[in-house]
DNA sequence: ACCTCCCGCCATGCT
DNA sequence: AGCATGGCGGGAGGT
């Protein structure tokens, strides 16, 4: 360990100091950073982040530009920033930062609090080490260094450190040293926690917890159940809070003492802050929510003010950091009340499974593997069948669902893509998936993720290898597209999905009734959804409820020890998978519970949808999801990845024996990730995380060239989808509609033109467009309910989710601004959030039925929202 | 007055 | 015992 500082050239720190002075503070230089990274050691020395700061080459860099500019804060930060790094260069350059800089600086420096604000403590850490870190060198952080050259108290450094380790982005190597990852393995982190969110049902819980404040205000008693349950699910299953640490691969904590820690408290709430964002469609996430849901999954019980006051704290401190990483950005949602906190995720979209993620999961450990697997498989399947619709339910309801789903996506879309867009990410951003699309799209959306992992990325990528590797950019186009294409079963399996050979244990196969052919309709659904695949009892009988039983084997362990669970994860895992399964329904048994610690609070929202109806609704709705939900959830994940190393993909190979036996190395290579990525797998065993570097994934894939993937599995799709360039995503949602038979097959939405909103269907167009809209696409979406689900009544029961629905920005933000300001409309903005209507996106269809009465009521969200 | 959240006490757990 | 980690919440800066 002592070697990290001497890996000087890798040396995070000195690049980091050198850039530091760059600096963030303007955006750009974060861009610089990631540049960097790629070069990585070598580079490093050179690195002329100074400079440079501006450019944005990157969309990224944009969009942190963008972000700093919008928030005073951020700027401010950078200002503050940007002096001391400018004064620092050094490490500890913030003592003479202070000295050195101006007056004006010095003040700022000095005095606010703002300067010693996490956030800006973040950045500062951050601009120190690549966002790509060249995996050959060791980027190793000594947090004793790192505390005293950014002068600040360890304490704050453990903070930064563990909200990064939740991301994966740093692993402990051991006592004060710390690995640095950068972004190489974000994208299939967040994809993981997506998947573990969706696993969650998180999306769900959003809604419960909205509903129910927004029922209190109505009701208090029944508010109350409602949510409990829900929540207590999640929690009750294994009996314990959740707070299983979601482990990525490669990211496995080496450091042995590391491990053990119990507490992970902070990881955990930042994973599952994490995933909160990534499955609720707004994307926005207010603090009393993720709050309440947080408490909810630790201790149903404990709901205090204190504790409550407590875990907001804690979640300031984790998104000033998400903040840092351009993760998410601070803005208010607006209700009737008054303003809330919150954050919108300003992330990468990111495909729940991190297909491209293969090397993380070999064997598909855990159910999240399994799940990741499963989803693509689905997809897959989906894409294969393609040509009609799987779902049992009849085609017109499952057409009408998807079409729904399909304008919530994009309304939601809409606002958030914009946003995203001025990253290449954009392109991913645009379409928020629900469950059954996002399934389908779930290929396309890895590749993207890939890809949107990010231009930069690929750009670094392309620099750094194109000594080793070709350029990118062809291969991304036709031969990715053609790899994954011809050999997706190959590929897939030893990266990522094993299961496909053998479903089995991670992906139960879930025959679609319709499915003419069973593959190719089977939908391999995650564990927890196989096991719902029963409607939930009043709910549509679109979606299947899908709980996520898998998890909770895996959590029980994990609560024990994350250490042993890790550990035990993998090899339980495969063997756990199927008696995970049944277990989770097991104990279905304990979800109620009352409680709920903002419930009390509710009372104070002074509007209330009421209905009683409509609570009636959400209630069964509730119920469904409880049902589903008990066995679902798991709550915590454990991902053992610790097979990232080649050796893990190996011997799942060998376990599994994937359909393609291939070499690890094979895979890498054979795979269109390896085709991008020029990294050997030779390379990566060498390297201390290999997992890492295959991860990133770096697909570059065009979006021309993702379509075409899903296509490969599907004939149909592919003809059913000219359009080349399309957005994958778009790609995907022409596809569905053409299939639903929403749109003619000549039409195609076109993928997000721009940033903004796609226009989709007419429909959707309408729906999506309109300002306000809200209320019209409330409208509706209560159509589509009801017609499509005969039970739901449209009550209305706004859950309003997601709330956000009115996320003002509360600082003129540039681009959010713009997007937030088509979902917003007078009145009650919000729609997207209903449209958010979380379940949809992929954890499962059943929700969705439910999800969507909640939406209609926008205006509810605002209750909700606090 | 409320929102943020810094600061650092002190518990916890490993060495 | 000593040290590394981090939970936790008082209380202050900001707005």
């Amino acid at each position: 360990m002592e070697n990290e500082k001497e890996n000087l050239f890798f040396e995070p720190h000195k690049r980091g100091l050198v850039k530091t002075p760059l600096k963030e503070s303007t955006a750009a230089n974060i861009v610089l950073a990631e540049i960097q990274p790629d070069f990585g050691p070598l580079t490093t020395p050179t690195k002329p982040k100074e400079i440079s700061q501006g450019e944005p080459w990157t969309p990224t860099a944009n969009l942190k530009m963008l972000i700093s500019a919008v928030s005073p804060e951020i700027r401010y930060r950078d200002q503050k920033r940007g002096l001391f790094d400018n004064g620092n260069g050094l490490p500890e350059a913030r003592d003479c930062l202070h000295e050195h800089l101006s007056g004006d600086e010095y003040e700022k420096s000095q005095p606010s609090r703002k300067e010693k604000s996490l956030g800006l403590l973040c950045h500062k850490f951050l601009a120190r080490y690549p966002n790509y870190p060249n995996p050959a060198v060791n980027n190793d952080i000594c947090l004793d260094e790192v505390a005293e050259e950014l002068n600040v108290e360890r304490r704050r450094i453990y903070d930064i450190v563990n909200v990064l380790e939740s991301l994966h982005m740093v692993s402990r190597l051991a006592k004060n040293r710390y690995t640095w990852h950068g972004r190489h393995n974000l994208n299939q982190t967040l994809g993981t926690l997506k998947s573990v969110g969706e696993e969650n049902k998180y999306a769900e819980q959003i809604m419960m917890i909205k509903k129910k404040e927004y029922e209190q205000e109505f009701d208090f008693s029944k508010s109350y159940r409602i949510e409990d349950p829900i929540i207590k699910s999640n929690t009750g299953q294994n009996g314990h809070p959740d707070m299983c640490f979601v482990e990525l691969p490669g990211v496995e904590f080496r450091a042995a003492s590391v491990n053990s820690r119990k507490d992970k408290s902070l990881r955990v709430m930042s994973q599952k802050f994490v995933m909160l964002f990534l499955v609720s469609t707004p994307q926005i996430v207010s603090l009393e929510v993720a709050a309440k849901i947080l408490i909810g999954e630790d201790h149903v019980e404990d709901l205090d003010k204190s504790k409550f006051k407590t875990k907001i704290r804690r979640l300031y401190d984790i998104a000033n950091v998400l903040s840092s990483l351009d993760l998410i950005k601070k803005v208010h949602v607006t209700e009737e009340r008054g303003r809330k906190p919150a954050f919108k995720w300003t992330g990468p979209e990111i495909s729940p499974n991190p297909s491209g993620l293969g090397p993380v999961l070999p064997f598909a450990p855990s159910d999240l593997e399994g799940r990741r697997s499963s989803k693509e498989n689905c997809a897959k399947n989906l894409f294969s069948a393609r040509g009609r619709p799987n779902f049992t339910r009849h085609p017109s309801l499952i057409k009408l669902v998807k079409s729904i789903e399909s304008d919530r996506r994009k309304i939601n879309s809409a606002p958030t893509s914009p946003i995203k867009t001025n990253k290449a990410e954009s392109s991913q951003n645009s379409v928020p998936f629900p469950s059954k699309m996002a399934q389908l799209a779930a290929i396309c959306k890895m590749q993207l993720e890939e890809q949107s992992s990010e231009p930069r990325k690929k750009v670094k990528v392309q620099l750094a290898r194109s000594g080793h590797c070709k350029p990118v950019a062809p291969l991304d186009t036709p031969a990715n597209a053609e790899l994954e294409m011809t050999a997706p079963s190959l590929i897939q399996p030893l990266g990522v999905v094993p299961l496909i050979p053998s479903p089995l244990p991670s992906a139960v196969p879930v025959i679609l009734p319709q499915a003419p052919s069973g593959p190719s309709y089977a939908i391999y659904l995650q564990p927890a959804q196989a096991q719902t695949m029963t409607p939930p009892q009043g709910l549509s009988p679109t979606v299947c409820p899908t709980p996520s039983s898998n998890a909770t084997r895996s959590k029980g362990s994990t609560d024990t020890t994350t250490e042993n669970a890790a550990n035990d994860a993998p090899k339980s895992s495969a063997s756990a998978r199927p008696g995970s399964l049944l277990p989770g329904l097991e104990r279905q048994g304990t979800k109620n519970r009352d409680r709920e610690p903002a419930g009390e609070r509710g009372s104070k929202r002074a509007s209330m949808l009421e209905d009683n109806g409509s609570k009636r609704k959400f209630k069964e709705d509730l119920k469904g999801l409880e049902n589903v939900s008990t066995t679902l959830f798991p709550s915590g994940y454990l991902i053992p990845l610790t097979q990232c190393s080649t050796l893990g993909a190996e011997s799942i190979l060998s376990s599994k024996e994937s359909s393609g036996t291939l070499s690890p190395n094979h895979r890498i290579y054979s795979s269109p990730i390896a085709g991008v990525i020029p990294v050997t797998s030779s390379e990566l065993t060498a390297v201390n995380f290999p997992s890492f570097h295959v991860t990133p994934l770096k697909l570059m894939v065009s979006p021309t060239s993702v379509a075409a993937v899903p296509v490969g599995n599907s004939s149909a799709l592919t003809s059913s989808h000219p359009v080349p360039v399309q957005n994958p995503s778009s790609a995907v949602v022409n596809f569905t509609l053409q299939h639903l038979g929403l749109i003619s097959p000549g039409m195609q939405v076109s993928a997000s033109p721009g940033p903004g909103t796609v226009p989709v269907s007419p429909r959707i167009e309408a729906v999506s467009v309109t300002p306000e809209n809200a209320g019209t696409q409330q409208g509706r979406a209560t159509k589509y309910d009801v017609s499509v689900l005969g039970q739901n009544q449209t009550n209305g029961q706004s859950v309003a989710v997601t709330g956000a629905q009115q996320p003002v920005p509360v600082t003129p933000k540039g681009s959010q601004l713009v997007a937030e300001s088509f979902f917003r409309t007078p009145g009650g903005p919000t729609k997207p959030k209903g449209s958010s209507c979380v379940d949809f996106d992929g954890a499962n269809n059943t929700s969705i039925g439910t999800l969507f009465v909640p939406q209609r009521k926008l205006e509810v969200s605002t209750e909700d929202v606090h």
